[in-house]
DNA sequence: ATGTTGACTTGGA
DNA sequence: GTCCAAGCCAACA
């Protein structure tokens, strides 16, 4: 069986980066939505941590998509420069102002919606 | 082996 | 709205 995220696949790290990877362009979610749509509310901490390696993952990941459950930017000190991580939100189109996405509700993209490609 | 830390979230006061 | 404590798992000292 190969059909669930988190369970089949080679690690956590990995289910998380293919839905970070889903993301939309001009879109943002949430570890929390992550983890809650791999069945490990809980472990939300595990995506920001598998997002401090996901700059080894390849393909890359669009690490800059997510943000924590405010629409905080904060891993932005994880880039390089640390403005990166606003500049590519804002070159797609996000308004990130004092480090947190304007509109964060509405540009939200819940990773659910694509659950299905993993099924 | 144990203890600390971390790109987090939630629930209760 | 704020602040504090707990819970999750992996990497590191």
């Amino acid at each position: 069986m190969m059909n669930k995220i988190g369970s089949d696949r080679q690690s956590f790290y990995d289910a998380v980066y293919d839905i970070v990877r889903a993301i939309p362009s001009g879109r943002v979610t949430s570890y929390g939505a992550i983890a809650a749509a791999l069945g490990a509310r809980t472990s939300s901490r595990l995506v920001g941590y598998a997002m401090s390696a996901s700059h080894t993952a390849h393909p890359p990941v669009p690490a800059h998509r997510v943000v924590n459950h405010k629409g905080l930017l904060t891993g932005k000190f994880h880039f390089t420069p640390h403005d990166r991580m606003q500049k590519l939100l804002e070159k797609e189109g996000i308004r990130v102002v004092d480090d947190q996405v304007k509109e964060f509700k509405k540009l939200f993209w819940d990773p659910k919606e694509i659950m299905d490609e993993f099924e």
